[in-house]
Formats: C-alpha cells, structure tokens, sequence
DNA sequence: GACAAGTACTTGATCAGTCAAATATACTCG
DNA sequence: CGAGTATATTTGACTGATCAAGTACTTGTC
C-alpha cells in the first residue's frame, strides 16, 4: 500500500527540517537571526515597495496571521522593520523594512546562499532549478 | 543578487509548510494524530522489526532525542508504541508499535495518501517521483 | 445611514520542538 | 581494573507557532 505522493511529502519533511536546521544555526551565528524570522525578511524585501500587510505576510510565509504579530515584534523592537498605519484600512498595517533591515536581510541571504549551496552541491544547477519549479508546481 | 539554491529553500519551506498544515487538519481529524506523529509511527513502521531506539527515531526525522522523547510520551499513554528495555545497552530503548499503533498508522496512512494525491493533483506520477528523488538527492 | 456580516489584527492558553544541563551507562586505553 | 571520555536519554526553561476568542474596523443591503 504505497502511495507516491505521500513518501514524496515525507521526504519533504525531513529535507526541509535536515536544511532548516543548518541554516538556522549558521545565519543565527553570523547575524542572530532565524530562518523563519529570514523568510520574512525576504518576503518584504521581494514585495513591490518592500512593504506588506500583515495578512499578506501571513499567506506568503503560510502561517497565521497570529503567527505574524508574534514575528515582527521582536523585529521592530531592533529597528529591522517597521509598521504604519494603512490608509487604506484602519483595520490593518503596513510593514515595512527599514534601512538597517535592508542591509541585514542582504548580508544574511548572503550567508545563507553559500550555505545553501555547500548542502545542495550534489545536485547540479539544473536539478536545483528543477526542485524548484516541481514545488512551485504543487500549489 | 539570486541564488537559485537558496530560492529553492525557500520554496521548499513555504510548499512543506503548506502542505504539513492541510494533512494535520484532515489526519487530526480523521485519526486524531498529528502529522509529526504520523512521521513518528511511520518511521517505527518502516523500520526493519518495527523497532527503533529514540536515537535513530532522532535521526530518521530529523529531530533532537529530547523531541523524541517528547513526542512518544503521548503516544506510549495512548497505547500506540510501547517502550522495551534495550538488551544490549541500557542507557538506552526500544520503542515499537503496538497492535493497536499498528491499525492506526494503516488508516492513517491511507487518509493521508488520499489527502495527498489530491494536493499534488497539479503533478504528474512520474513529477512526483522525481520530486521525491531529488528532495533525496541532496543529503 | 444603520445593522448584519465579514475581515484584520491581537491576546491568552497551549503545543511541539529547541538547547543546555543532569544522569546513567558504555567504551577505551594505560 | 579504573579513569576519563563518549553516548543515550531525560528534564527545565524557553521559542515559535497554533487555535479560539475578543476588539476594531469595513462592506453590503435594505
């Protein structure tokens, strides 16, 4: 009774906890950051004027909305973000990285993509690129 | 500044993140098992005798001892796995499926394969495979 | 324009996992 | 054999996330 797909999700699992873990410990060596608190970094970073609300932060990084108050408090607390009011919507807000957060969240994927690349060297360039179009792929 | 590597992290990160969340729903639902226990019990279950120590539990998912540790606890109270003295060190254990473990990690199993064939409806048979062979290439 | 329903966020309680330190046993080598 | 070192597990304190409930605002409908 195997199934393909869930052995594949299985092994998703343990990959991304094996590489999820390394990274942490090296990018929260170099600049005391963790991996969750990079991603959403990054997710500013790649926004259109680096600025997000948080529910959008929230469905870009798959977690909850929750999850995302808790995450940029600490963030705002060291001047790596921070919030505005959203014209918009009274109800929400508006994330923004600062300038101290631009050059952190460009040092830190530095070191992270030569961490990246020293646990991904069996693969070659081209099945990298090809993981990441299947994942995308799902969903 | 790109690094393909690292994108794929990132990918990986958000896709195992999205993917863990709508399987804990539907397994917790059906079976009242969460998805890092139905790993737990499928790693017993894979493993030659269904029988592990909390050590190679450890590695095989990628989690410390102390998680293992933490996470049989319930499982043991519930009559799931069930903890043996290792003969040949005391330091340390086995953990097995009991009888009743091993009728729920099947339905379990299959709830989950279900769930994921649907998730990955988007990928073909022979994506998926490749998907899980590159996801084992790397480590 | 008021009221119902929906959406955005926050908060309290909880959970799964981490790390560091403690304990217990095993291994190695002079 | 015994000392010192290494390994297996557990525990306490903590972190990052969840869910459910609460607050505040917005939107749609009559």
């Amino acid at each position: 009774m195997e199934s393909a797909p869930f052995e594949a999700v299985l092994r998703l699992a343990t990959t991304n906890a094996r590489i999820v873990r390394e990274l942490e410990t090296r990018i929260g060596g170099h600049h005391g950051l963790g991996f969750s608190e990079l991603r959403l970094l990054r997710a500013l970073a790649d926004a259109p004027e680096q600025r997000l609300r948080p529910t959008d932060l929230a469905a870009d990084l798959e977690i909850t909305a929750s999850g995302v108050t808790r995450a940029i408090l600490p963030l705002e607390k060291r001047g790596i973000v921070k919030r505005s009011s959203d014209p918009q919507d009274a109800r929400s807000s508006r994330v923004t990285l600062t300038a101290a957060g631009r050059v952190l969240v460009e040092q830190a994927s530095a070191t992270a993509s030569e961490s990246t690349a020293k646990l991904m060297r069996r693969l070659s360039v081209g099945q990298i690129k090809q993981l990441e179009r299947l994942l995308t792929e799902i969903g």
